[in-house]
Order: C-alpha cells, then structure tokens, then sequence
DNA sequence: CTGCATAGTAACCGTATAGTTACTTAACCG
DNA sequence: CGGTTAAGTAACTATACGGTTACTATGCAG
C-alpha cells in the first residue's frame, strides 16, 4: 500500500491528467443538475457548479456558452431521462386494470428516485416555461405515458372495467399530479402537519393511495 | 378636472408625503409577494422592490431587517390570507357530498385566484421549508380544511355515501394536489401538449374533473 | 413649543458573481 | 513529425447586488 510503484511510471495521473471531452462535459452536467436543482437557477452558482464538478470555470462557457445554455441543456437532458425511462415501460401483458395500476406506481417511483426532475420542473415553470418553449429537442419528445393511457382506456372500456369517455390527458395529469404534489411539497406539508411524509413507509401508503383514487375514478358506474 | 381648488390647499400633497408607517409597510409588503413569487428568493431584487414599492431601499431593512426577513413576512402574509379564507367556508348547511364539492372547488378556486401563492409554495419547498420551520406564527395556523374534511367524511360515513376508513390528511393532500400540480406547472405542461391550460373553459372542466375524481374515490364500493 | 424617537433620503461600499482574456498543452491528422 | 485544432488553466474584470452610513424631516409626548 505504502509502496511507489516505479516501473509503471509512464502515466500514473494519466486518468485524471489526460482530455477527455466526453467525461467533462458529463461532469459539468452532472454538477450543474444537482446545482441547479438544489437551489434554483438563480441560485445556482457557476462557481460552485466548477468545483463540485472538479473542472475549471471556463469549461462550462467553453461546452455551454453561458450559464442559461447550461440550465437549458440539463433541462433537456433531464426530460431525455424521464422519456426514456417511459418507453422502457412495457404493459401489453396485463390487464386494463394492472396495467393501469403498473403505469400509476412507475410514475410514483419516478417521482421518488428523481426528485431533480421535480426540483427542475418547478424551477421551469417559475421561469414560466421559457426555455423549455425554445428547446425544439424536447417539445419534440411527446409524453408516451399519454399514448399509453389512452390504449390502457380503450382496452378498460372494452372489457367494461373503465368508463367510457375519459380524457387521457387530464387522466395523466392526475396521475402526476397525486405523485409530484406530495413530492414536490413534502417539507412544507411535513412541517404544517408535524408527520415526516417522507418516511419509506409513508411513501409505500401514499403509492397505494394514488392507485386507489386512480382506479376509483376509472372504474364504471353501476346504474 | 383642469381647475385647481386654491381653497383646501392645506395638505395639498399630505396623501404621499405624510408618513405613514403602515402603508410603506404595507406597500413593500405587496412589492416584495410581487417581486418574489415571480423570481423566487434569489431571483428577487431588492432595488426592485423598493423602486416597485415607490419607498427608498433603505426602509426594508428599517421593517424587515434584512431580504430574508422580508421573505418571511411574505410568507407569513400569504399563509394567513389562504387560512383566513379557508375559515371563511362554511359547510354546515350542506349535505356530505354537497359540502365536499364546495370545498373541493374552494381549494381549486382559490389556486385559481392566488397564483402567489402557488409560486411561494414552490420557492419554499426548493428551501426544503427553511423558513417555514422558523415561523411560529404559521406553525400554529392549522389547515383548518383537514378539520372540515374530516366532519364531512363523518357525516358522509354515516349518511352511508361515502366510505369509512379515509385518512383525512392524505385525501386533503390529493384535494390541493390535483388543483396545485395543474396550476403551478401549466406553464410546461401547456408547452408539452401544445394546449392553453389556462384558458377559461379548460380550467371549469379542471375543476369538474377535481369533483369527480374525489367523490369516485369517497363512493363506497357496492361489493 | 420643544426635543426625542421614528420615518425617510441619498449616496456610498465591499463583495459575490457571470463572464473574459491571454495563455499553455495535449491530441490527432495529413 | 509537425502544426493546427481543441481542451484546459490561471488570473482578471465589470458590474450587480445586499446592505450601510450619515444625514434630514416629521410628528407626537411631555
């Protein structure tokens, strides 16, 4: 352990030492992200982003161009992330009512395991959407859990476990909605209702809750 | 209109060059809700505030101390308007499902109404409620609609229209989040679906769909 | 009617901050 | 292998920003 190694002295700092584009502009993205989303983009600074992500400050303008190119695209790269994570998303052998019960629980896990997504949308909508609109990559990323929702209605109503008539996208919207609010919201409501909502058990029920209210809402009217 | 009254000229000007510590007070206080709920706590400035207030910079930190004390009061300010018009509804007169509605499209109505309030929220929690937990003021200002809630969900129990067993803090978090999540984050999700969602119409049907998801959820199952 | 506390003004200040300049060094291509 | 391009460094700069200093004016208590 305490022993130099001086054989292999030909690039002993060569992993750190050596360029590499690709690894840099990971790490300033990476820093940016966890920056950017712990304090807002106004908050964030690009010093501080420099640091964590071990380059010099220059890098950033170098890659991005100036700090909201930055913002920008952990914004898009964020948005690939999630899309992504949609796709991946398989429900064809289950049932209506599963695979519903499938996509509402993927989307709460989502929300659980990414909270610089959540961290990033709030902050993009403080700033009233205006990168986003002027980013043509993401407006071109349609939401595939729409597309889903909507063939998860048809086969529900088909086999007459859901209504008929029900709008897939503001049903999306409240499937999100029951997840990212109580996400998004948990310090403020953890401390007006003295209960710590983030609590692995609290979020297990919450997940069961949202199905139940999901489901509820699907399901037809006997009358 | 164009004649001067040479008569009364005793406080000609009196209105805004009288002091008046109230209403510099209040006058910084409306600037900085303003200001902030637009920029969030790092994006607000405090020239900004003062220039928008019409008062010399110098008396914010004459009232508040200092931009964090300001950020309090705001806060303090805002949660005791909601609550203020939260203890306003009275339900009283109205049967379960009758009396959930209404507080249902109160809370929708109310987001609708106090756009501020939402970006507040949203500022507050990228805190991780710093500031929240400091103010004893508003740690004591109970949500007085989980009070409500739970004497409708009694009545309703009883009254055999809505099921028994609900946790009237979990239903009230999917009350606020199903309003909340659409209004704070209209602005992507406008943008992601090419939709207005602020329109007027889309907002009535919102708040319908609110009420319906609700009451399907409290519908006890005929099993 | 005066003097003292408080409301209010204007100019100022130190520093934090986004962005730049001027330069060096590695890598790759012909 | 040499020279052009891109990756990388260090030091610097202009300014925006939160906060302060030093002062003036008002109004009310005694």
């Amino acid at each position: 352990m305490e022993g130099s190694q001086p054989k292999s002295q030909v690039k002993p700092r060569a992993a750190s030492l050596t360029r590499d584009p690709e690894r840099t502009r990971a790490a300033i993205l990476r820093a940016a992200t966890a920056e950017i989303t712990a304090k807002g983009l106004t908050g964030a600074r690009v010093d501080a982003i420099a640091a964590r992500a071990g380059v010099n400050k220059r890098m950033l303008y170098h890659y991005f161009g100036d700090k909201q190119g930055l913002y920008l695209a952990v914004l898009e790269h964020t948005y690939a992330a999630i899309r992504a994570a949609e796709i991946g998303l398989n429900l064809t052998e289950l049932d209506a009512a599963a695979g519903m019960r499938r996509l509402v629980l993927f989307t709460w896990q989502y929300f659980i395991d990414h909270p610089e997504f959540l961290s990033l949308l709030a902050t993009e909508n403080m700033n009233r959407a205006a990168y986003l609109k002027t980013s043509k990559q993401i407006r071109t990323l349609h939401a595939p859990l729409v597309g889903m929702i909507e063939v998860l209605l048809k086969r529900g109503a088909a086999e007459k476990v859901f209504r008929a008539g029900i709008d897939p996208i503001e049903l999306y919207i409240s499937i999100a909605a029951l997840g990212f609010f109580y996400m998004s919201n948990r310090h403020t409501l953890s401390t007006i209702f003295g209960e710590n909502l983030s609590a692995p058990e609290r979020l297990a029920r919450r997940g069961e809750h949202i199905v139940e209210v999901i489901l509820a809402f699907l399901k037809p009217t006997k009358s």
